[in-house]
DNA sequence: GCAATATGTAAAATATATATTACAATGAGT
DNA sequence: ACTCATTGTAATATATATTTTACATATTGC
């Protein structure tokens, strides 16, 4: 179950998994397990992704039921 | 920081700690701690919760800017 | 007053998110 | 073919989320 939306909102402003990474104050491992989807990320490690990538957490991490 | 649009949504569903603790699984200690807000839950913990009061993370999670 | 329920909080233990280091694989460009 | 940037992935270490156990307080109903 990969969370194929960060990777195409990551893609979609230029960015790669290393700058979205600085952006956000993680590592790109990080983003990677995210991307790849077998990972819990924290709420506010959530947040920082949004606000980096101009998206919401709906947007990005809700799953319509 | 405290969120208090947890503890609200939980009061309106007349839900008490315990009893949203059990529906999502974890204990009363964490509910508690998310009510208090020093805390950083994990997505899937913040999923359930919402699950669990009718909510979306946009509505209890997201800090408009 | 007393028992029961709900909440606040804290210390120690456990589970897991994240960092660190490292190496392999792919693709673009020269 | 070669270099460089990007990504996949894994093992070990560290930070922190969550549990467990426990006690205190407030409130409500009997």
């Amino acid at each position: 179950m990969a969370n194929a939306r960060i990777k195409a909102a990551r893609v979609a402003r230029g960015l790669t998994q290393t700058e979205l990474a600085n952006l956000v104050g993680v590592t790109r491992q990080t983003i990677g397990a995210i991307e790849k989807g077998d990972y819990n990320p924290t709420i506010q490690l959530c947040i920082g992704i949004c606000r980096a990538l101009g998206k919401t957490l709906d947007e990005l991490f809700w799953e319509g039921d």
